[in-house]
RNA sequence: GGUCCUGUAACUCAGUUGGUAGAGUGCCACCCUUACAAGGUGGAGGUCACAGGUUCGAGUCCUGUCGGGACCA
């Protein structure tokens, strides 16, 4: 049977028709390189710049580069999928779609990465390296693992324009990185401040305010007292929960209406370490006075808040650590220390000095580096900051008026706040993989300011950067697109930190297409269709490229964002390798075993004392591993799972579900090319007038959910989309067109109505595949390669094939009316039978009693499909009240028909009444709920006219039911 | 403390302008009927967290309570 109705001249047939069951695996490794060699996926910016007298509408997408350092997670596994259906829905819609792949350098977590390696192999640091080598190794790092993801995405079946593959730190995008950060630093949105930043330990460099995640500890509420300066017998008692930082100290801050502490404002206090340090008790509005003891104690140099009040105050601001974190010479004896052991020193120091006031419990927020993990340490430091007000404005407008539209759309009020809030954003990181910052310090400026000192330049540059103001430093520095340190090595130094990554991405919608050089591509593709990503990096990411967007281009960079949720496990927990439940999507893919599995989780790290624990929920959530679903199978999981502004839970008994679904398509195919056979089909405009109800039935089904299935992309409710497809597709036409057409497929059957079904199966096939092909690629491809299809031309492929239009002309109530009823009277039959005990395989004889002519005839044309899918015989379809209805039966009843399956004695007609009386008392509660609404005057009065009517007609049906069901329970006697 | 999301069948979730609750999985029963046991047929199972309010009518809108969760301070 196999490939008798190719019509596609040389292509090979992969797959073959007996088999009995859907061969995932071979079919995706088959598919993704004929797509690929075939170009399909490649984006012509001349096919959308009017200056070719071309203007093929352009569709593109952005895609969200991953870290170089990483590998297939459930995050992107969804952020393919969703990408992927939306370029191929507009491929087929015949768009210029450009979907534009590329990867991050991801600064921090790379350079971690390799550092641990250079340890890990050679006990060796960055440092050890120097600079030049270590960036050396980092790239060749690069080099190797950077294309591990890009194959996983294609194993996804991403139709990403690989041609155009991107790296925030190629040639291409380093320039637009310089460029942008010269032209704002020369606009004076750049400028480099001494401020308090966040400081990362672990890292050791500074982070922006969105890397920090704020965590609730508890802690304690250690307390103490300063003396009053001159006069030792009075003192203010102060709570922290950091003791150490008490050695920065410069101020107490009270409440001005405290009445506690309203004689000692402007006092001094006595540090009882450090003699020469006054602390002057100053009154700030900020301060709780209902807090702690109503005093805080004033550490400019390691608290944001402390910060603020000091400089309303003019307290001074002192600086205890040094960037490894231990105490510096500012903190006299205890220099040298790290927080830790600070800690316990000056607790145990001030102890012995009689200070210590006690101890409670307490829960407080800190903050934590989202990278290390670390507590972040607020540091007085001098770093690049972008001024992100005036960016961050024109952002919030694009949203505002409406020229980006933010979905779903509850993200809106965060994303405003967000940006009428935001703070200057810390851009510089000491890191070395990075951009390193484009500015350059003029020694030529800087030597005479240090003239005298006897340093180094390097020295000098750092004496110059810690003393100078900067207003200064602006003085000697400048921004340059030029390499300035090696055109002129002894004039110029250039600075060492590197961007935060997110600058660079912050670019991407337009670094990517060739900015700042004017090219056809940043013409035909700036600015870009959607924007899909998680919600997580709206922040970091989205609105980086808005505010840099809107800045350099004039408009703001894509016309939606769309925000997917965050995947879970089943149980909404987030997926992570330390709690030991992540599940990788490649197992998802190809299957695993509960052992293997089981091992695999063996190697993350999960805490030893979780370990049972964790295994325990495996085995319980996967007792028989993880069944192979395909990358079809995921993608169509995802889309369904994905409703909007939730959490996708993947669960792994509904992928299986999803994935049996994969086997249904290919099963149904498998039996309607086995019986379409090798002659040509007609197309349906040609079968139209010898079409039979349930032909019209089905194509009007099919209709309206191509309809329903491109409003629902139109939307992006993607699940809303993948489930009309599979309703379709399994409870419509395999159910019941694809049974109900058995009859007319059999070679003795009438040729005339043999022809149309032929032709609807094949109409249904090729639809269906069609409209399912953005969701799962794959296997729609497979199948309608196989297809005698009006598009099948040779080296066509349903990749691009027109995606289905609704056609209105098809839509056929009355149609939809019969074939309703049809399915009526063959399910109540079915149930009759059951319901009663009769043999399963066993032919009954049945009657259908109606009392619409309409419908005598309607089911006696159907009598052969009923007898066959009911399994009757001798069915009698009749007027009611024209043949005589023996007793002992089981009846079903409906509004406009009974069936009645004579019983002959053969089962319980005790349970038969009992199942009888139940529906009538289910029927009887329906029918006074309905009675009473339409009693009351108010409901028939103000409900609209159409309600009130169907009201009244439903009615009419219970009653007849009624009637109906009391007639049967009679009959039985 | 501020903002937002969320509570529907045993589990995971749909339910789009308010018209009287659905899917998948699981469960029970019966079927290896030649497309498919990754299947078919039939069935059980929900006072839509709770309390008020608006309305002729509330899972759906409003208020509050309780329970989950996220983000920002």
């Amino acid at each position: 049977m196999a490939g008798i109705l190719r019509k596609l001249g040389g292509m090979e047939q992969l797959t073959n028709l007996l088999d009995k069951s859907y061969d995932a695996k071979r079919v995706e490794a088959y598919w993704y390189p004929k797509w690929n060699q075939a170009g399909l996926f490649g984006a012509k910016a001349e096919d959308s710049l009017p200056e070719h007298g071309s203007v093929q509408k352009p569709y593109v997408v952005m895609m969200p580069p991953p870290n170089v350092t990483g590998s297939l997670h459930n995050g992107h596994a969804l952020f393919v999928t969703l990408q992927d259906i939306l370029c191929r829905y507009h491929r087929m819609l015949g768009e210029n779609v450009l979907w534009l792949p590329g990867i991050d350098h991801a600064g921090i977590a790379t350079q971690a990465v390799v550092e641990r390696e250079l340890k890990r192999l050679e006990n060796k640091t960055r440092h050890d390296l120097g600079r030049k080598e270590f960036l050396k190794r980092v790239w060749a790092w690069k080099e190797k693992h950077g294309s591990r993801i890009l194959q996983q995405l294609e194993l996804m079946g991403a139709s990403a324009d690989w041609t155009r593959l991107r790296f925030t730190m190629d040639e291409q995008c380093s320039r637009a990185v310089k460029e942008a950060f010269v032209r704002l630093w020369n606009e004076g949105l750049i400028f480099r401040g001494e401020r308090l930043v966040n400081w990362d330990p672990g890292s050791h460099t500074a982070l922006s305010d969105e890397e920090i995640e704020h965590i609730t500890r508890e802690t304690e509420l250690w307390s103490f007292a300063y003396k009053l300066k001159d006069d030792p017998s009075q003192e203010i008692v102060i709570a922290t929960t950091r003791p150490e930082t008490m050695l920065g100290d410069t101020g107490v801050a009270v409440n001005p209406n405290d009445d506690r502490y309203r004689h000692l404002v402007g006092k001094a206090l006595a540090h009882p370490f450090f003699p020469d340090r006054d602390l002057r008790v100053v009154a700030d509005d900020h301060v709780d006075p209902e807090f702690g003891t109503g005093a805080v104690k004033i550490t400019p140099g390691h608290d944001h808040n402390d910060f603020q009040i000091a400089e309303r105050h003019n307290l001074e601001k002192i600086n205890l650590y040094t960037l490894e974190m231990n105490l510096n010479e500012n903190a006299g004896p205890y220099q040298g220390l790290d927080r830790a052991a600070a800690r316990e020193r000056v607790k145990s120091d001030l102890t012995a000095l009689g200070l210590f006031r006690g101890v409670q419990k307490h829960e407080h927020a800190v903050g934590v580096s989202q990278r290390s993990g670390e507590i972040i340490e607020p540091l007085l430091s001098r770093q690049y900051f972008v001024r992100a007000k005036p960016l961050a404005e024109k952002a919030y407008q694009a949203v505002a008026s409406g020229e980006t539209k933010i979905i779903p759309e509850n993200w809106r009020k965060t994303w405003d706040h967000f940006l009428l809030n935001i703070r200057d954003w810390c851009v510089s990181r000491q890191l070395w993989w990075g951009h390193q910052i484009p500015v350059f310090y003029d020694m030529d400026k800087v030597r005479p300011l240090m003239a005298g000192r006897g340093l180094s330049d390097a020295e000098m540059l750092q004496v110059a950067l810690r003393e100078l103001d900067d207003e200064t430093v602006r003085g000697f520095s400048e921004a340059s697109l030029e390499n300035l340190a090696e055109l002129n090595p002894h004039r110029y130094l250039q600075e060492g930190d590197v961007l935060d990554t997110w600058f660079s991405a912050g670019l991407w919608p337009f670094s990517t297409l060739g900015w700042p050089d004017n090219t056809e591509d940043l013409r035909a593709f700036y600015p870009g269709a959607v924007l899909e990503t998680g919600f997580d990096i709206l922040f970091f990411w989205v609105a980086r490229m808005m505010m840099m967007g809107v800045h350099f281009m004039g408009k703001a960079p894509f016309a939606d964002v769309y925000l997917h949720a965050m995947v879970r496990d089943a149980h909404g927990r987030k997926m992570s390798k330390s709690l030991g439940n992540a599940i990788d999507p490649i197992d998802v893919i190809d299957g695993i075993t509960l052992g293997e599995l089981i091992a695999k989780i063996k190697t993350y790290p999960v805490p030893q004392s979780h370990l049972p624990k964790v295994l325990e929920g495996i085995k319980k959530d996967f007792p028989e591993g993880i069944p192979a679903s395909g990358a079809d199978g995921l993608r169509f999981s995802l889309a369904v799972l994905s409703g909007q502004g939730r959490d996708v839970k993947l669960s792994i008994p509904r992928v299986s579900g999803y994935r049996a679904f994969l086997n249904k398509i290919w099963n149904a195919t498998r039996f309607s090319l086995m019986r379409v056979g090798p002659e040509p089909v007609q197309v349906i405009a040609d079968v139209k007038h010898t079409l039979l109800p349930e032909d019209k039935w089905i194509l009007s089904r099919l209709q309206q959910t191509v309809q329903k299935v491109r409003s629902s992309l139109t939307d992006y409710r993607f699940s809303e989309a993948a489930d009309q497809i599979y309703q379709l597709f399994w409870s419509e036409f395999c159910d019941w067109y694809i049974e109900f057409a058995k009859l007319r497929l059999a070679p003795e059957a009438d040729g005339q109505s043999r022809e149309a079904a032929r032709a609807v199966l094949i109409e249904l096939l090729d639809t269906s595949m069609r409209l399912l092909h953005p969701f799962c690629p794959f296997i729609s491809e497979e199948i309608w390669q196989k297809l005698p299809t009006r598009f099948g031309a040779p080296g066509e492929f349903c990749c691009t094939a027109p995606y289905p239009e609704y056609d209105a002309s098809l839509v056929d109530p009355d149609a939809e009316r019969d074939v309703t009823l049809v399915q009526e009277a063959i399910v109540m039959i079915r149930n009759a039978r059951q319901e009663s005990n009769l043999p399963a395989q066993k032919k009954v004889p049945a009657i259908i009693l109606v009392d619409h002519p309409d419908h005598l005839r309607l089911l006696q044309n159907f009598s052969a499909q009923i007898q066959f899918l009911a399994l009757t015989q001798d069915l009698q379809i009749a007027k009611r009240g024209t043949v005589d209805v023996p007793k002992n039966v089981a009846v079903n009843s409906h509004a406009h028909m009974d069936v009645v399956v004579p019983l002959e004695g053969l089962i319980d007609l005790g349970a038969e009444r009992q199942r009888l009386e139940k529906e009538l008392q289910k029927l009887e509660r329906e029918h006074a709920g309905l009675e009473g609404r339409l009693n009351n005057a108010s409901f028939v009065e103000k409900a609209p006219p159409e309600v009130v009517s169907q009201s009244r007609e439903l009615l009419i049906l219970l009653e007849q039911k009624k009637a109906n069901l009391l007639q049967a329970i009679k009959q039985i006697g």
